[in-house]
DNA sequence: AAGCCATTTCTGTTTCTACAGAAATGCAGG
DNA sequence: CCTGCATTTCTGTAGAAACAGAAATGGCTT
């Protein structure tokens, strides 16, 4: 697949953004060329685009379908695999927070409970040292619950409540 | 500053996190110590605490401090620099939404404009690419344009918003 | 059943970031 | 103005991650 400048430039800075991001460069540089691209790759068709190994394409690929970023998929007569990622921003913002959540954020809240457990009997803590990690895990408690609500509805219902943006306040008398 | 086990455990999960969200683990660890503390400390108790070198401290404390997450303080009779972080997690996170918006998300949106102008140019760029971006674009543009005016309002408001949790959409009929 | 081709796993190299320690700067008090 | 201490900047190093290429695996086709 032929990159025009453009298209290049959009290619490497999502591969910037990426790291930024926790998330390896050649990752999101692969998910940058599919999402940019009207078909089904091939892990060849990457390697040239991209000049990457093909070792690496195939270790990618592989994290961004355990991401639930990309999909394998198969055409007639072609025994290759071929790889597509979601088209919509919005799936994929989805699709990337429920997976972080479930790596990073759970086993955190995991570990801050055991934490909290642990300060409340241990006789050493300081009070105001357990009240923190106390409020910091019932913030994030809070956070994730209501996103798994949020998540939930109609993709129609929440471009409704953004495009109200700080209007919804209206609504808890704000 | 003693840290009994589970404040040192915190502290170094908090570590751990960061990494994976982009900020460097001393960053991370100097922010949590100071979360967990009641009053500011000095770069020579982070120093001895947390076993980082002394510049390591003074250049992860500016960092965390154009972040705008850490403050500089004084106290009668000490030159010395004291720091504190805020702590209240809500404000913890405007605070590096913020910060992380305009370090990486603006510059975003500006590349993807170029790029867009570019793509609608050039005359090579194919048609569904080109759609891609300005799609990516709008979406980003919307979803910062809702975050601007949302962090404007109260926290009362949003903790009422979030605990209303996905029954907001009762309000635009879904 | 054998050979071929795509894919994956493994391993060594390279590159980059984080870090410590040294040197330099700056400031306040004497 | 000089001295001493805190802080910052600079530089080399150590460690980790990313990567390429080689080797191995697996499965389809003939």
């Amino acid at each position: 697949m032929e990159l025009s400048p453009s298209m290049e430039r959009f290619v490497l800075h999502w591969g910037e953004m990426g790291d930024r991001w926790g998330v390896n460069r050649s990752i999101a540089q692969i998910h940058a060329l599919l999402y940019l691209s009207d078909r089904p790759l091939r892990a060849d068709e990457m390697e040239t685009t991209l000049r990457l190994a093909r070792s690496n394409i195939s270790n990618s690929v592989r994290e961004l379908e355990s991401l639930g970023l990309v999909e394998r998929v198969h055409v007639l007569g072609d025994r290759r695999d071929h790889f597509k990622t979601l088209s919509e921003p919005w799936d994929m913002l989805m699709t990337i927070a429920d997976a972080r959540k479930k790596r990073e954020i759970d086993p955190t809240i995991a570990v801050l409970r055991a934490c909290v457990n642990e300060m409340q009997t241990d006789g050493i803590t300081p009070p105001h040292a357990l009240e923190r990690v106390q409020r910091m895990l019932s913030f994030i408690d809070t956070l994730t619950g209501w996103f798994d609500q949020i998540k939930r509805l109609p993709k129609s219902t929440l471009v409704k409540l953004m495009n109200l943006g700080s209007r919804v306040a209206r609504f808890v008398g704000g």
